[in-house]
DNA sequence: ATCACTGTATCGGTTCACCCATACAGTAAT
DNA sequence: ATTACTGTATGGGTGAACCGATACAGTGAT
């Protein structure tokens, strides 16, 4: 019983929301590898959906490589995707990072500001777990 | 005259490419604070594209506060944009910082070597002025 | 009042993303 | 072969973004 909060009036795409999702639970060790998912037509029963959506997110996040199919099998969690490094993990995050600063920057906030923020979003972070 | 590099065939909207680049010159101080900007249908006509689209990025450049219309007169370039309010900047880099995290999260970072990065950066950041 | 220029409002066509209903196709147990 | 489950492919409906044609409305010089 994958648990998904799928919202259809929310104006994100539902397979969006769930490739989302799917993939934090991933992050988390919720979901582990080579662990069957819920297939296309129970996951859409579940959630009122239509298969064919549900097959869109899977379809993505195998693009992505985070999950695998098996035609008349089912879909499984991917091994988990050493190919990225630390570093390089790091990296992407530094980046990111760097858009948000700079973009206070240009904002002209204060470095005061900035911190400030940065430790509001963090705290909120670690209370949504 | 004013210059700019308008792509039909683009995927990127007209009125967006138009808006992007007159931000740009009035940031690069080409354009300069209550100087007139070329009218709907001359800017229409030397881009061969319809003055509905140019009405449309002056509409949402006026909106941003980056430019101010007199009907029946023109368009003219505002004063230093001070019509973002403190909290519309603080919400930009909101989303930016959850960004980061979020991906942090989904690479698998534990919320030590997240807090640690982001001490980094700002750190860095600092030094930078 | 007229003219020649401004910006504005309205409508319609095209395109695309998203989603659904439905039918097709592969797998494995019976 | 049948059954009951898998994922897949196809065609259609809806709504929104984008852009154009055209008509409306304000301003100032003539």
């Amino acid at each position: 019983m994958l648990p998904l909060r799928i919202d259809s009036a929310n104006g994100v795409p539902i397979y969006l929301q769930m490739m989302e999702q799917i993939r934090y639970q991933m992050a988390r060790g919720v979901l582990k590898p080579h662990e069957e998912l819920p297939s296309v037509r129970n996951l859409a029963g579940q959630y009122l959906i239509n298969p064919n959506t549900v097959a869109r997110a899977y379809l993505e996040l195998e693009r992505e490589g985070f999950i695998y199919k098996k035609r008349g099998m089912g879909t499984y969690v991917a091994e988990r995707d050493v190919t990225i490094s630390r570093e390089e993990k790091l990296e992407i995050v530094r980046e990111l990072l760097d858009r948000a600063l700079v973009q206070g920057v240009e904002l002209e906030l204060s470095p005061e500001e900035m911190e400030q923020v940065i430790r509001e979003r963090l705290d909120r972070f670690r209370n949504d777990e």
